[in-house]
RNA sequence: GGGCCGGUAGCUCAGUUGGUUAGAGCACACCCUUGAUAAGGGUGGGGUCGAAAGUUCGAGUCUUUCUCGGCCCA
């Protein structure tokens, strides 16, 4: 009967989320009413702000990495969407390379079927349409995500046009002189004849030979160590043939030691670290030795050496060069350098001006490059090589070791490094390291840490080597001319093959006649077509000429790219270099990266350990409004720690929020319209109210900056713990006497019902590119428009913002928190029970007296009564007693006298 | 093995140029409420700030070493 007279929350919107069941609802209806194309045109006209999309590659289902890269990227668009811009987001996925040409080779050996049989194009064609499936599974997945985007015209690596332009691409280097052909060493199956990618290798324990052999001093700024000789130790004495310089450390101490042991090395002068020393002479069993002289490393500056097999001819010089990857830990402290059979030594050769060439050819045999060995397979020449020292007399000593070695994942044979014709582009020729790190210096990085971490990389790498010996990728559209060996640049040519392509793609490289391509102005007998095919790196680094570019929707250069932290040396790094090659500037103006995702105590997630959760458990589990609340709240600097407890926790916050907007829908009855900010009389308004527009005011000047700053794991933090302190805990509590219990049309209600319609449109749309589905579910009870995401988030009036009244409530709260405790001690002692039987007297100071004299303890208490005392004392006092009189039926205030508001 | 980054309550995170007794929310415990009810309110316990040493009148904050973890490279 009683229940008759109060107003009680009534709404539509469950307490229980079930978002399981909800959200494909939803994704439904945003299907239904087209939510891309209504945004591009709500946004029709507005600066644009694109965040270009990574590819991920179209292969295997998503993980958490994926699903965390991919909501963090539609949080941040539809946080600038909602903020004014055009937020534009087209996905992309990278198709391309070597785990799609495996897929397709593990099928073909489950069929036993042998790849050499199938022709090249047919085997292209397989794998494009494995790419094919790929993107249509990941699409729904992503789309399961609340990820928006322009999911109909997304872009591929294998598209038409992005082959043909990345044809276009390569063409500018090839035309600028940046690109050339050179010899590098990559691991080499002699067995498979093909070169294999790092994934493809295996390490395995393999039985070497290890030679210590000398090289005699020719020269050096260290008159001591002319004619002395310094001995290098290594476990492939084939290599020695191609030898060309010698690694020290400068760092390092070396020694020369006097040899008086018989044999060959008697009265001979060896030079080796210092530190070294005992593991030399142990091994090479070395009895009678002096030592002549310690130096530093450094001294070994200007020495030139003279190779073992100088009376076989090789008669080059041996430079010695400093390198800090030479270490004590094996060895002499001295380290033999073969720049075609080794990346270490390549890498220092390179940058000493000593060329790698081609002294191994793909069955394992030395070419005519190398004297006295051409035609002999490399591992058949270790006893010959040793044989061969023996009788020059160079030989300290032989022996083997069992240690860890690559092989090949398929055959098992063990793997070589050799030099092999790859193409190149050069990071000097044309200063394309210097814009680089002139871009990097020009890119703002979220987290800023990540600028250092992508400077360093380009102000070390070496040149980028951009050929493959695959078949799953762009060819390299190169002609090289059979006599004069020069490589063909044409602009005409490039175009033809762009055009070629742009029709009918890359596959009749591989099977059409070359002289399509040349067109008539050059004959195809006279010119070598080549078979590589492009690096995949260059592929995605080359998106924002085919997609950024080449779109009318979009802009050039992107405002953002967003990846894991990993990409600094992928994506991030590929796409910087193609972009300062081809047009002098980076492709992006922000960068953003984040970690990864690990377990609950930080490890890795893996299999073995058990600790793998896929983004389908989650949603399955709680849905995806709470993956994306654990997106928002983690701190992406970071690893991002994921586990079930955790994800508890953030469920728990997410019915916190749910519930804060079942208690503003209840209380208006889902009855809205929209509020006219600038309408509001302040004035009219009571000072709780006034306050509560005031914090409204702060908390979006936080959530602005926070979003500015793209820190979002404080920015839900700040919102959630308005919905639980200041709403929960503090308004909503003190205005439910009011709410339910005054007159429905009285001001005062009136004026708490402006203010919930007030939080409720804020909170909807600070909330909304975080709770995507969420916020739509509540907005397709209250609001106008066809979707919570085309609105914009609210400017609100600076005259909200009160200073003197924030510093006067917030005292009150500290005055309130006293009186919680006084109320708190008596509940303990069960003197009373709910908060309304108790009588309060706050005792203040006579400064806070005079301030607070018009203030409303007991609505702010939520007690029966409350007085004020005046005090001499600064502390706050409160006294608790149990309120006199009888409880009102209606909203339970115990008073001596009948209810004002509702006597009986 | 090398480079870079990180370690603050059970969890997610704050913590200004070194400066009181290291904070918040959640979780937990106890109490209240039963008119936000598979909700709501109040109070409380909980931290050697990864470890050790150093600089300093004073260190979560600066330095060094170690340790654990992550990414990249080898």
């Amino acid at each position: 009967m009683t229940k008759s007279q109060i107003n009680l929350p009534k709404t539509t919107f469950s307490m229980k989320a079930n978002l399981p069941t909800r959200e494909p609802e939803i994704l439904e209806y945003w299907k239904k009413i087209n939510l891309y194309k209504e945004l591009r045109n709500e946004s029709k006209g507005q600066e644009k702000f694109v965040l270009h999309d990574g590819p991920p590659y179209a292969n295997g289902n998503i993980h958490m990495g994926t699903a965390l890269n991919k909501i963090l990227k539609d949080i941040i668009v539809k946080f600038h969407q909602m903020d004014g811009k055009d937020s534009i987001y087209v996905p992309g996925w990278d198709c391309h390379g070597l785990p799609i040409e495996w897929k397709i080779e593990e099928q073909y050996k489950k069929n036993k079927k042998d790849k050499n049989d199938v022709p090249i194009v047919e085997f292209r064609k397989e794998c494009r349409t494995f790419a094919e499936k790929w993107i249509e599974i990941h699409k729904n997945q992503f789309k399961r995500l609340g990820v928006v985007g322009d999911w109909e015209n997304y872009y591929s690596t294998m598209s038409f046009g992005a082959e043909a332009q990345i044809v276009r691409e390569l063409g500018k280097f090839l035309k600028e002189g940046s690109l050339y052909r050179g010899f590098k060493p990559v691991l080499w199956s002699t067995v498979e004849k093909t070169a294999l990618a790092d994934a493809e290798v295996e390490y395995q324990d393999h039985k070497s030979d290890t030679i210590y052999t000398s090289f005699k001093v020719k020269s050096s700024d260290l008159k001591d160590l002319v004619g002395s000789e310094i001995v290098i130790w290594t476990t492939t004495p084939w290599t020695i043939p191609a030898n060309k310089a010698l690694a020290f450390n400068e760092s390092l101490d070396y020694v020369i030691l006097d040899i008086k042991d018989e044999g060959d090395f008697k009265n001979r002068k060896i030079v080796i670290a210092n530190a070294l020393i005992e593991s030399v002479v142990k091994e090479c069993e070395l009895k009678n030795y002096k030592k002549i002289h310690i130096f530093k490393g450094k001294k070994f500056k200007n020495t030139i050496c003279s190779h073992p097999f100088l009376n076989f001819g090789y008669d080059h010089d041996i430079p010695m060069l400093e390198a800090r990857f030479v270490t004590t830990e094996q060895g002499t402290g001295i380290v033999h350098c073969a720049p075609s059979h080794g990346p270490d030594d390549f890498n220092l050769c390179l940058n000493n001006n000593i060329k790698a060439i081609e002294t191994v050819d793909g069955d394992g045999k030395y070419t005519n490059n190398v004297k006295l060995f051409e035609g002999i397979h490399i591992f058949k020449a270790n006893p010959i090589v040793i044989e061969k020292l023996k009788e020059q007399k160079n030989l300290l000593f032989n022996g083997e070791l069992v240690h860890s070695y690559p092989h090949s994942w398929r055959s098992k044979a063990p793997l070589v490094h050799r030099a092999t014709p790859q193409w190149f582009i050069s990071m000097e020729s044309h200063k394309l390291r210097d814009k680089a790190l002139k871009a990097i210096d020009e890119t703002t990085f979220y987290p800023n840490k990540g600028k250092e971490r992508l400077k360093s990389m380009i102000e070390t790498r070496p040149d980028w080597c951009v050929s493959r010996q695959r078949v799953w990728g762009v060819p390299l559209p190169i002609f090289v001319n059979k006599k004069t060996k020069k490589i063909l640049v044409d602009d005409e040519v490039i175009e033809n093959i762009a055009s070629i392509y742009e029709k009918e793609g890359s596959d009749c490289w591989f099977s059409d006649n070359p002289q399509r391509f040349l067109g008539d102005k050059y004959d195809a007998k006279e010119y070598e077509k080549m078979r590589d095919i492009v690096e995949v790196w260059f592929d995605s680094g080359s998106t924002h000429s085919f997609v950024l570019e080449k779109r009318e929707d979009l802009k050039w250069p992107a405002s953002m790219y967003l990846e894991g932290s990993d990409q600094h040396r992928g994506w991030f790094h590929s796409s910087l270099l193609e972009s300062c090659g081809t047009r002098g500037r980076a492709p992006f103006e922000t960068i953003l990266s984040h970690g990864f995702v690990v377990d609950g105590k930080g490890l890795k997630m893996s299999k073995s350990l058990g600790n793998v959760i896929a983004p389908e458990d989650i949603l399955k589990k709680y849905g995806a409004d709470i993956l994306r609340i654990w997106v928002a709240s983690s701190n992406y600097a970071e690893d991002l720690r994921i586990d079930f407890s955790i994800l508890d926790q953030h469920a728990e916050s997410y019915r916190k929020i749910r519930n804060t907007f079942r208690y503003l829908l209840g209380n208006i009855n889902d009855n809205y319209e929209e509020v006219d900010l600038t309408k509001i009389n302040l004035n009219d308004l009571p000072e709780l109210e006034q306050f509560m527009l005031n914090k409204i005011y702060l908390i979006n000047e936080n959530f602005r900056k926070n979003f500015k700053d793209y820190d979002f794991h404080n920015l839900y933090k700040e919102l959630l713990n308005f919905c639980t302190v200041d709403l929960s805990a503090f308004y909503f509590d003190i205005r439910k006497d009011c709410l339910y219990c005054d007159p429905k049309e009285s001001k005062k209600r009136q004026s708490t019902i402006l203010i919930l319609k007030v939080i409720l449109n804020s909170l909807l749309r600070w909330f909304a590119p975080i709770l995507s589905f969420t916020t739509e579910e509540i907005h397709r009870i209250i609001g106008s428009k066809k979707s919570i995401h085309l609105e914009k988030f609210i400017n609100f009036p600076e005259s909200f913002k009160n200073d003197n009244l924030n510093a006067k409530w917030l005292d009150l709260i500290k005055i309130r928190d006293e009186c919680n405790l006084s109320i708190e001690e008596k509940r303990a002692k069960k003197i009373i029970g709910s908060s309304l039987e108790a009588s309060i007297i706050i005792k203040l100071d006579e400064e806070r007296f005079k301030v607070f004299s018009d203030i409303d303890f007991a609505e702010l208490c939520i007690t029966s009564n409350a007085q004020l005392e005046k005090n001499k004392d600064k502390k706050i006092f409160v006294e608790t007693l149990k309120a006199d009189g009888t409880k009102c039926p209606v909203c339970w205030k115990i008073s001596t006298k009948p209810c004002s508001r509702h006597q009986i």
